[in-house]
DNA sequence: AATGAATGAGGGTTCATTCAT
DNA sequence: CATGAATGAACCCTCATTCAT
């Protein structure tokens, strides 16, 4: 008697899901809806119902995975006022929680400009209080540490050097054929933790030809 | 009388720049060849004259910025054997080229699954061999570096880590704005040399939680 | 305990006058169900309880509409002979009726090609009843009005003339900036009586050179 | 070997000819721009070539045919200053044209509403100047006969019964069917003159029972 | 070497309408 | 009585591409 029918939302839920499947795998602008309708099973007219343009799908399923992504990181540096440890976490839930939502950070990462408008300051706000949770954690962690000698790494760069090596993983990292994602995880805090707040690095720079960079036939 | 034609390779050149600006600026699929039109001056299908088809078009971007990329790079290498400097220069020389053309870089990067077919082909394979010598300058630098203690950091893990550190610099970086090239190329050496050579990070790991990673709207 | 239900005709009332100022907003064709399930604060779907399909809603506004309108008219005529304030009475109804239900009488005039089928031949019947009455009127007058000299106007052009003098004001009448109906009323009834009735109008026609008319862009 | 092609100018010609008599027959917004392609044997997306939007296209049609309408009307006035012979000259203009491109005005007479933003500005604009030369024709009018006995006719109401009057034979006129136009010309001047000038209607009018007009389901 | 004109395929979106509840 | 959820058909418009000139 008791009707297993699916409510309003677990359809939007399979129906997120399974865009961000199809925006992961042809591109936000190469996808259709209709490509969605055929992968989720819903007709085309019928996705309408629980969005309102293409666009607000992207958003919907950026803003969901954010917030998630966030909402973890919170309970867990909740009770933590270890720097390192608090980098550790910080670490560890961004890459588990790209790689178990492989699809929706790829969308993420990959289509931050395809959002305008209203859309996109939202998630940009998003994006920015992580970031600066980010450098916060990073503040605390040179503090902590007062043997840094040399010039420092500039945070800004430090802070996006970072994003750069756990966010670029969509473009090589297959789970199951790569190293798990345990040690991923600690083989990115020891490399960046060790390039953070290693000592200097003997003086290299300066002896390069440089001028207005590589000639290229780009510059004519 | 000696009329001040341009030559078609100066065309080519100009509709290739033109292009990747428009690539860059609004995505290859979002972006119309009417906008390219448009930008370049060049009537719809005169341009049609240089390449056969958009995907050309934009293989051609990505083959020209990859081929000087390399070659300038192969140059720079050329003479030089220490392991330090040759990762040194392989930086330099990436980041230098990113920013002196930012938007091809930025086709180059973010257009990757773009292509299909046989132009995939071919710029997939000039990307395997930049990162295997990328990999290469990798392991030179571990043999000649004995110090390192520890589980070492896995070599492809170190690899993309790097790349992923490089190649976002497209989302953030502002030329004019951030800081200069040359105190870029330091920082980021600085902190991936000591990342991947200095001793091991104080176990931190195999505390968390974790599983299946963070639970999520999305694992229902 | 005597719950203030709304009945089944009062809300039937309230979808007509919603529907009224919705289609004389955006005109028939543009105006959605959506639209008027919004105005009127009834779901869409449970609009449909009310009437069978979007043209049966606008045939019973166009029914309802030139229902009253006749059935005002004919309690009004019912003691009067003279045909001079028979005529009065038809434009003053007229005109009343047209302001006091703007909306309606708007969507009356504008979308008579709207319906189709049974629901456009009933319409069309009443119009043409009331066309008829309006006819009768005129001839009568003819009739009483022996003075008449020269080429009388037909008859077929009057009435048509007298119908597009009414009808337009939707087209720039707006009550309260505008002057009193009770003035326009005389107003009409004054020009076309004095037009109908008065003395020919000195010879003024042929000399245009005309042929097929004015030439145009469009006569090629 | 003298090719027989048709030029841009014919061929924008044609469609705007074909595009008026589908919105004519269906109304604008009922028309499909495939109904016009079907129509005029051009491809749904070559008609693009000669517009950008289907609201671009009415705007065209609009514009065109009162552009000819006013030009045509004042190469006639440009000798005449009888106000008689120019009322006569006016409405003689607006019917004839009327008649000859029946479809061009329909269009303009029925879709005034269906332009938004600039395109229905800028045909507000003509508009507003026919309707002002209109008026000061009438003016003249009043001002050369002074015999006018009694309280006048509002000048803008009897602009716009004017109006009315002529604009309203898209919904009954016929050629070849009905009077020919040179009656219908004499007859509307007749009819209008008369009553525009002629002498008061015996007082009818404050006799009738009103108030706020007729009562009906419309005022609950 | 270059272009104006044209097109088939497909894009996102809206609509009137239905039906189980 | 009333609604939430769903759909097929159709809409306007854009696109990469072609081809005669």
């Amino acid at each position: 008697m008791a009707a297993e029918r699916t409510s309003y939302d677990e359809k939007l839920t399979l129906i997120l899901k399974t865009a961000a499947a199809v925006f992961a795998e042809k591109g936000y602008h190469r996808a259709s809806i209709r490509d969605i309708s055929r992968a989720s099973g819903i007709s085309l007219s019928g996705l309408y119902y629980y969005f309102e343009s293409k666009e607000e799908l992207l958003y919907l399923i950026q803003d969901h995975s954010f917030g998630t992504l966030v909402s973890n990181l919170k309970s867990l540096l909740a009770g933590e006022s270890d720097p390192r440890r608090r980098l550790y976490l910080f670490v560890e839930n961004h890459l588990r929680f790209f790689v178990s939502n492989m699809k929706e950070m790829k969308v993420l990462s990959h289509e931050s400009d395809s959002l305008e408008g209203e859309y996109r300051r939202r998630v940009n706000e998003r994006k920015r209080r992580y970031t600066d949770l980010c450098t916060s954690i990073l503040e605390e962690l040179r503090a902590a540490e007062s043997g840094a000698s040399g010039d420092p790494i500039p945070t800004r760069l430090a802070v996006f050097a970072l994003f750069g090596m756990l966010n670029w993983i969509y473009n090589w990292y297959r789970p199951g054929r790569d190293i798990p994602i345990d040690e991923m995880v600690d083989g990115m805090v020891h490399l960046f933790l060790n390039g953070y707040l290693g000592g200097a690095v003997p003086a290299l720079s300066g002896e390069w030809s440089g001028g207005e960079g590589t000639p290229s036939i780009w510059r004519r």
